[in-house]
DNA sequence: TATATAATTTAGGCTTCCCTAAACTAAAAA
DNA sequence: TTTTTAGTTTAGGGAAGCCTAAATTATATA
């Protein structure tokens, strides 16, 4: 594609900010973008301009700009890697919720498809579904490349060995009984995306999605 | 302290970059960075200037440059910071370590001490010896914050549950035995940093130290 | 020691991103 | 419809970071 450097981290701040107010579908105004951005006006006009010769705004002078499709898939995918971010921050470090929001608003731009990919699927989401929102060509067969992956991710008939388990005291007492345990191996033998047949040292047993994301598989 | 804005990504660079090529304490030379960070000579002298005019490095015409104190303290913060991201990337997220490296050099300048500080701990590294390496003042009391952190780490007296056990077959299968289970209570007993004693449902046992930096704990 | 060569710095130019002040346009009020 | 006012853009300026070309300094060689 043309034009297809890297935007700065100011381009791509805009583009987030002007998706952002842009919810009852109107025309952004150049005034609420400079209170959003806290830049001046006039600077904001600079930087849609510059947005417009990329083709990424579709802006007119003294009407305001909306997000071109191309526009609106650098906002999702921006958006995308920032919820990530925040998720894993909170989430998992325990940061607290303003400071991830900060660092992950300053990352977000540097973080590539293949990391934020594999930060998605540890967080135990599916990046597959994740891609069909956002437009985001993702190969299913990378799933295989993974170190870590949630189970509900895992490839039908392979083993793997069962690394952390996200959840509370109740149902980990349960898989451990079931030989889920970080440590023990296991063998998805078979899966429709809703139910997970599989086997363990202890036997054989199912599983739904949601409890099946939490358990982290080795390749 | 004065001049205490943050530093520009371009300008602790250099600085990670002067103290790389440091190795054998002799002054570093502008074409030597020149070939290092990809830029012309001339961009580096006006870059070496600028960082000695904020105390950062000693520079002299002509004859090199080196870190001070200040500028030291800069580079070993950011060294830590890319090595705890790098890891984090390779080992827990299966990043290919070209990459892991390329997205941890940009991260790097955007992490702050708490994020960083969590990310160590997660990561099974004791922050308290990181600390002392690195002149970095962190409170032991700190601790307390986490929401995740390594029973290695963990308050005396406290209670806390056991989230997950990054280890292979054997010792995890010894753990589960010992009431040890992700979603299981524990109760840190004792310790001297080197020998755990820990209270479960199962009864009272001890632990080594590395074998305490593999359970993460959420208070 | 004098000179040739290699390294370094200075000078000046460009782009991005930020600003203020002035000019302009659009929309609301008279 | 004209005028006021609020919002927007243009004009021009500054710092950071990058560049090339020219001047300068240090060093190695003769």
């Amino acid at each position: 594609m043309a034009g297809m450097d890297a935007l700065s981290e100011s381009a791509e701040m805009m583009i987030k900010n002007i998706n952002q107010l842009a919810a009852d579908e109107k025309r952004v105004r150049t005034s609420d973008l400079a209170v959003k951005t806290e830049l001046k006006p006039a600077t904001v006009t600079e930087m849609i301009q510059r947005l417009g010769d990329l083709g990424l705004v579709d802006y007119e002078a003294y009407h305001g700009v909306h997000l071109t499709k191309q526009g609106q898939h650098v906002a999702d995918v921006i958006e995308h890697r920032f919820n990530i971010l925040e998720r894993f921050m909170t989430e998992i470090l325990g940061v607290d919720a303003e400071e991830a929001a900060e660092v992950a608003c300053r990352m977000e731009h540097v973080l590539t498809r293949d990391v934020e990919h594999k930060l998605t699927t540890f967080l135990g989401i599916d990046p597959q579904k994740e891609s069909e929102l956002f437009c985001h060509k993702i190969n299913i067969e990378d799933s295989a490349e993974h170190k870590y992956l949630p189970l509900s991710n895992f490839i039908e008939g392979k083993t793997g060995t069962v690394k952390l388990i996200f959840e509370g005291n109740e149902l980990s007492k349960i898989l451990s009984d079931k030989g889920i345990n970080p440590g023990n191996t296991l063998l998805l033998k078979k899966s429709n995306g809703k139910i997970y047949n599989v086997e363990t040292e202890e036997g054989n047993f199912s599983l739904d999605r949601e409890t099946a994301s939490k358990i982290i598989i080795q390749n």
